[in-house]
RNA sequence: GGAGAGUUGGCUGAGUGGUCGAAAGCGUCGCACUCGAAAUGCGAAGUGCUUGAGCAACGGUACCGAGGGUUCGAAUCCCUCACUCUCCUCCA
């Protein structure tokens, strides 16, 4: 959520970062909406101020007995509240139009990103690892991995496309993946483990700006409940309407969740394989920070989804992306690709986002600093460290072997009790 | 699912429909005492909005879970909803 002081302090400023999301001006036309209310609360206030002062008066009539007295000031405030319904209404109207204006807006890109409208604006920051020279033709893993255990035919009996039914080896994998990356977030980073509803209302679904406007990419239970499609939902709004002391801060919070995402505006992408389901799990980091902490924050977030993919020895590339192509909520945010071999491609496999007080203003998350008078709103980043299902892809793709084998990698030893490859 | 109790400022917690923005305590901040600190004493302070002539002060207005309603006037009465707690029921 915009904060619609600054933007009238600093028009130009808006129409600027708003243009660099592909937005064209629109601070006139929300000022406007911001003049209109403010006249309009204005008259109110003045009408209510002599409303009231009457009020007060007849009180004091009453006490002291002046009963005549009392009623024509009772006359004189009936008058003066006919217009007051007419106003009151037209004020609600004026104050949800603007909010719904603002509540639609993204986030205004922070000054070190790039331009660009897409994800061909992106750049490159860095590559880590050499993707492996093959002997043999790399396949995809939609290709061998059914006959390792995973199985999109069983799940699609019951469940439909894009849901998958793992089995035996290939079910022990992808947990021993969530084990291992969750083990390492808490142990190694100092995020605190969280295990977190998994349905929430639809404040809180504002509150990280999954609405109102991309409604459609979630699923809803029958009794208006929303499923989390990223556990930032359950984790960031840990904080909604809090107000923290400084020394909570930094706070750090990672949980093991499923994510539930309906995928409706992307039919035809990635229908095959193990990329893009309606289900899979993922480890979220979120943190909660002061406003001068979240630069740095950030770069020690992605640091931890890094070490992750360092720790499995898979290759990846580090992307920041452009302003036209960021999350709507984040001012600043890395990729993490991640080298698939069968696909010869680098897939997103994390994203790691700064969203500045964006979220907080919607949740009205704040804290108090020390010997300072008044709340600051909390700075909110969250990150993938990382995305299960597709490092389990990865995995299967970068350490496949000619006869349909995978090799497991030595992190994962110790979870996989006792299995050191996927066998047909 | 049934019955009941509750939701008040950073926290705890009072509050007969008419100076209640709200007692008190804790915590916070300032001052005094002290070499310094603790203890003690004194004092200060809620938040949002404000096209009121700009900033500050001051003033106006709103805010006692959320939203409606009754009333000249609502923290206080009524309705709806959310949440918390207790008991019953059901259940992994």
């Amino acid at each position: 959520m915009h904060d619609i002081r600054l933007i009238r302090e600093n028009p130009q400023a808006f129409d600027a970062g708003l243009a660099r999301r592909g937005f064209a001006p629109l601070s006139a036309e929300i000022l406007a909406m911001d003049a209109s209310l403010r006249a309009l609360q204005t008259d109110m206030q003045a009408a209510l101020a002599r409303r009231n002062e009457a009020s007060k008066a007849i009180g004091q009539a009453m006490a002291q007995g002046d009963r005549d007295r009392a009623e024509a000031l009772k006359a004189e405030v009936a008058t003066l509240k006919t217009a007051l319904p007419e106003q009151e209404t037209a004020e609600r109207a004026r104050l949800a139009a603007l909010q719904d204006r603002l509540a639609a807006l993204p986030n205004l890109p922070a000054a070190d990103v790039p331009d660009g409208e897409d994800e061909e604006g992106n750049v490159e920051i860095a590559r880590w690892g050499t993707p492996r020279g093959f002997d043999f033709a790399p396949q995809e893993h939609a290709d061998f991995a059914p006959a390792l255990g995973l199985d999109f035919e069983t799940a699609a009996k019951m469940s439909g496309a894009r849901f998958a039914f793992l089995k035996g080896q290939m079910a022990r994998l992808e947990r021993a993946l969530g084990q291992y990356m969750l083990d390492r977030q808490t142990i190694e980073q100092g995020y605190t483990e969280c295990a977190t509803p998994l349905m929430v209302r639809d404040e809180a679904a504002f509150g990280t700006t999954q609405l109102p406007k991309f409604r459609e990419d979630l699923f809803q239970t029958t009794d208006g409940r929303w499923l989390i499609s990223t556990a930032e939902m359950s984790l960031t709004n840990a904080v909604r309407e809090d107000i923290l002391s400084e020394e909570q801060l930094p706070m750090r919070m990672t949980a093991l969740t499923p994510c539930f995402r309906s995928e409706a505006g992307s039919a035809g992408r990635d229908t095959r394989g193990y990329i893009r389901q309606h289900q899979f799990w993922k480890v979220e980091l979120v943190s909660i920070v002061r406003p001068e902490d979240s630069d740095a924050e950030l770069e020690r977030k992605t640091r931890a989804a890094e070490l992750i993919l360092e720790g499995l020895g898979l290759p990846y590339r580090k992307m920041l992306l452009c302003a036209g192509d960021m999350g709507f909520a984040a001012r600043k945010t890395y990729d993490l690709e991640v080298w698939l071999p069968g696909q010869n491609a680098y897939r997103e496999i994390s994203s790691c986002s700064n969203c500045g007080d964006f979220q907080a203003r919607r949740m009205n998350t704040r804290f108090r600093r020390e010997g300072v008078k008044g709340n600051e709103f909390v700075h909110t980043l969250n990150g993938s460290g990382l995305a299960v299902g597709r490092t389990l892809v990865a995995i299967l793709e970068n350490y496949q072997q000619a006869d349909g084998s995978v090799t497991i990698p030595e992190a994962l030893l110790p979870y996989m009790g006792g299995i050191t490859e996927l066998t047909p």
